[in-house]
Order: structure tokens, then sequence, then C-alpha cells
DNA sequence: CGGAACTCATGCGTGCTGCTTATGCTCGGA
DNA sequence: TCCGAGCATAAGCAGCACGCATGAGTTCCG
């Protein structure tokens, strides 16, 4: 019913035609014999209603619309070709972007070396970054504007079920430390929470600060956050001062210089999980995949006191092409 | 063996699942099932070596590969409509060209005729013309540098026998004339080559004068030729001078004055036949149909002393799109 | 001037590709 | 937790394009 409005193949074959001025040489150019490609002009002329070669002598002559045609298939092909190399570059990541969203700590420390070593391997892959904490970074993925979202959560609580719609890739296991000034020495092994009970606390971000009351409520007792700040050089800063004891991540505070204070694992542990999140299916597109095993390799890289890289729970799997 | 390097087709799928952002949908609008522009995604994915869209929830999103599909799909499918439309500008005589060559005094008489018609008829068809002496017209015909020959051949003899590489149209049947001086009464009736075969003859073309010849010949008398020329108002001018009778062709005689002159068949007979000449396979072309409808249409519309339309051995045929 | 080689057109048979129908699976919404 | 929607997959089948064989016409050469 819908006779093909017309085909690039024939195009070429037009062209072929043209540049051979033999109907045969035209098809043994194409890899076809000649008579099918004699029935193709013949399909040719039946779609467009006009001739397109008149017999003259032996071989054969284009007509005027033959000539159109030679001549707009190169157009043709070529944005065909064009099409082609700009997929192919982008499958090949000499070209194309990933969009990714972290939290600010990841931001600081495991972001740029991934995107630096990404940027070394295909220097022709653009890397995209958002900042934003992870329910936003979640939002982001959801919403189609990222591709890949660094979050991080509670060790204690397990990933909120949110099913196969997403694929979770760990990178890292960062322990949460209390952060003491330096004058108040308590060694350099784990401290009881519960000792820190009725000390002013310096929170840091609200999600931080949600495992920081669980953590502590797990201890027997609320904290009393006198100075809330996401600014993890204003909460050291406080710290030094003697204004409080804070508890951050590990991750932080491998990021910024911290003299005069010391950081301390706790007791209960106080553990997140700082994972990339993407959507399944886009772990066989290779700009997404290139970039989580950037991201895995160094978060595998860096390792810092307190930081230290997540167990792979998913052995080599996660970014070639697995199927279901 | 060969999975076709790309589709037009499947640009259009991708383009159309971008824009309702569903594979159904996309579907719907080409006119096919769903499973189908499942399956050709699939296709378009193997032979592309990358995924081009991924499951998003209950729909699909496309991938930067598949963005970058749909993005190249406009371009190749303008293409190709613009292609398709230059073709049909050229099929419905919108545009395009017909290339004739014709003798001199077809040139100046039946030609221009014709060519007006056609550009009447149809606007954006530009007639190109080339002058040209038979064998020339016909030497350019088979070299394919022109579409149609307009030629003349004596009618005594037959059409020499180029078999069925060359379309005849036959248009004119054109009395050659003896002109006489005013002078020289010899009434309005056909004159007896025998009497003349004493004076000195002025002669045309030199295929003119083979015709004028044979006749002569046939007559019982070879023509003294005292002047020779190609320039019928010389040679109108000539015999106005008395320096001689000529035999010149009525359609000459109709394309320019020639008072004080007579103009008389002759006895034998000599006629030429007047037709265009095309290759056979070419009258199915739109362009050269036209032109040799117009050129036969003129012709029926020329009458002139001596100049009589063709007998028509080709009852309607010749110009539509007959097979064999 | 006749034969040979070449080129294109056609008829028929076959293999394959692509579509359709039917079904299962996943996800989102109530 | 159920239901609706959308995509993927399997199987069956139709259509078509290709390939082989052949015929017709043309050119070239002897």
């Amino acid at each position: 019913m819908s006779p093909r409005p017309l085909d690039a193949a024939a195009l070429r074959l037009v062209r072929a035609v043209h540049d051979t001025g033999s109907v045969t040489a035209a098809a043994r150019e194409l890899g076809l014999t000649q008579p099918a490609a004699s029935q193709q002009l013949r399909a040719v002329e039946r779609v467009l209603g006009t001739p397109v070669v008149v017999r003259a002598g032996r071989g054969v002559r284009l007509t005027e619309a033959g000539l159109v045609l030679a001549r707009n298939a190169v157009a043709v092909q070529s944005a065909l070709d064009a099409t082609l190399e700009e997929v192919a570059a982008v499958a090949s990541l000499r070209a194309g972007r990933v969009r990714v969203a972290a939290f600010p700590s990841a931001a600081a420390t495991l972001l740029p070396a991934a995107l630096a070593a990404l940027r070394v391997r295909h220097p022709g892959l653009v890397p995209t970054f958002a900042e934003a904490e992870p329910p936003e970074a979640l939002a982001e993925l959801d919403a189609g504007r990222v591709d890949i979202a660094v979050v991080f959560r509670d060790a204690a609580t397990g990933p909120d079920g949110d099913g196969p719609r997403r694929l979770r890739v760990p990178l890292l296991e960062d322990d949460v430390v209390v952060v003491l000034p330096g004058s108040d020495r308590q060694g350099d092994g784990a401290v009881d929470l519960g000792a820190l009970a009725d000390r002013p606390w310096i929170a840091g971000c609200p999600q931080c600060r949600t495992q920081l009351v669980g953590t502590c409520a797990r201890a027997g007792f609320a904290p009393r956050v006198d100075f809330a700040t996401d600014d993890y050089v204003a909460a050291l800063g406080l710290v030094r001062a003697g204004l409080g004891v804070a508890a951050l991540p590990g991750l932080a505070l491998a990021a910024v210089p911290h003299p005069e204070v010391t950081a301390h694992p706790t007791r209960p542990g106080a553990t997140r999980v700082i994972e990339a999140v993407a959507h399944p299916g886009t772990t066989r597109v290779p700009a997404v995949a290139a970039a989580l095993d950037a991201l895995r390799g160094a978060a595998g890289r860096l390792s810092a006191a307190h930081v230290r890289p997540a167990p792979r729970r998913r052995p080599g799997a996660g970014t070639g092409a697995p199927r279901g």
C-alpha cells in the first residue's frame, strides 16, 4: 500500500548509473546483479511516475529526472553519512556528554578525580556537572536532566526500595566522624557518642543531621544542635574555636585541611554509603558506562582515613552490557 | 550480509519517537504497529552498535545517539523531500528543459510557434534551441546533447534505415518550389523542370541541392548551379535580379517575404518531409513528449502555400506512453 | 554484410526481511 | 495490591527483492 516514498539506496543506484554510465557497472559497484539494479530502477520510475533512464544504444542515459536524482543523491548520502559519523563519534566517546549531579563534598573530591580521568581517557566527551543534594539529584535523574546522580545514604537504613527503576553503583563507604577541638584530647580511637551527649553540636547539611540524630538516638540521647551550617570549613572553624563538636562525613574532611582538630569514628558507628545512581538501561550507553567506570575507578583510588572503597557487590558488572 | 547502512525510514521513526515520546505513538503516527516500530529500533541499535532509546518508566527516552538521529532526521528527510519535489517539478513540467535542434527555416517558422505554445502551456519548462542542419542535428541527438532534432529529408527517398534507434514524428510536408522572377510569367501552376534545364540555378544548402539534383535527374537533366548560397533571402534577391532560378523549400518562402518573384510546384514533384526525431525511449519523458506535441500542434496550425501538415501516420500516438 | 560480444529487459523461483498477531513483563497510578 | 499502559519477545506469515536463465536489441569486428 505504501510504495516506499523514496529510498537512499535507490538514489545511490541512480548516482552509480550516472557515474558509470551503465546499469551493469552500477550494479557491480553496489554489489548486486544487473537484473536487481534494473528492477530497482524500474521501481523508482514507478514511484516517481517519470522515466529515470532511457536506453541509448548499448547502454542507458539518464533523463533529466535521473540527473536530478543523481545530483541530490550526494546531498542525501552525505547527510546520512554525517549522521552515521556523528553517532559513531558519540558511541565511541569521541564526542557527546555525560551529565552528572553530585552533592558538594563529592564534588570536591570524588568528582574531580573521576572527571579528570574521564577527560584523559575520552578527551572529546564533555562532562556536565551540577551540584545537588541527594534528593534533588535523584529528582534530576528521574526528570532525565542528568545521566548519573552521585548520592549518599545512611548505611544503617537500606536503600529505599525504589525497585528496579534505578541502578545503584556503590562507590565509597564514608564513616561519619565526630570532630573535636585539638585541645580536647581523646586519643585516636573511636569515641562513645554518649560521652558527647551534653556537648553543643554543630550539624552539617539537613540530611547529615538526620543521620546524626538517628545515630545519637541509638546512643540514647538527642543532640543539642547550637550551630547549623552546610559549610564544612565553617563547621571546622567553630569546632576549632571550641564552640562545639561536629559530626562530619569523612569525605568532607578529606577535602579540606583540618588542623587543630581531631576526627574520630563513633560508637555506635555511623557510616554513609556513597553511590552513583543511573537508570538501568543507560549502562549500555557508552558515555554513561564510561562515566560510571571513571567514578568507580576514582573511588578505588581515593582511600583516605574514614573513607574506603565500597565492597564490590557487583563484581565486574554494572558497566558492561548486562541484559535484564 | 549487508545490514542496511542506515535508512531514512529508521530516522523518521526515531524522530517520531522523539516527538511523541512513545514508541507506540510513533508507530501509530507512521502507520505501523508497535512491535514493528520496536523491532526497527532494535535493528537500528544493532547497526549503530549503541542504544538509541532507553526505557524510562512507562515510556522510553532517547539516548544521546538517538537525539543525534532525531536531529539529523530532518536534514535527511528534507533532502529527500526536496529531491522528490524537484523530480515532481520536472515530471509535471513546472521545471526542466527540452533541447531542440532544428534547421534554419524551421527555426524561422515552425520552432517559434511550437516553442511559444510550449511556453504558454508550461511556463516553467525552458526550451533550449540550437540551429543545426539535419546531419549535425542528428549527430547532436545521437550524442545526447539535444532531445529533439527537427530535420527534413527528401520524400522520394524513404527514411534512411536507421532502424528502431530513432523515433521519427512527421510534422510537415514541404514542397520544393522553383522560384522565378516576376517578369518570367509562367502562370500559377506547376512548371516542368525540363523547361528550366538551360537556366542558371541558384541552389540552397548542400542537402537541398542534393534533392534538387536528384529531382532534376528524374526530369532528365543536370542543373547548372551558378550561385550557391544558404541564405534564402539572398537567393530570392538573385532570382529577383534575373540572375537565375532557384529551388527553395516552401517553408523557407513562408518565412520571408518574396515580392517580384513567383513560386511554383515542380513537375516531377519534389517534396521534403519535415520531422522531429527523438530517441524512442524519450517519448515517455514528459518534457520531450510535450515538446513533440507542441511541434505537431504548431505544424498542424502552420498551413501555408506549399506547406501542409504531415499525414498523421501515427494516429494520436507518439507522445503518450507507448511501450515497445 | 554477417556473426559475436555486450547490454538491458523479463519471467520465474527462492530466500530473506519485515510486519502482524499474540503474549509476557515492567512500571505507574489508584 | 490491583489494574491499565507501554515495551519486549516469539511465532507465523506475507511480500518483496534478489538471483538465475533467457530474450531482444545494438555495437563492433572480421
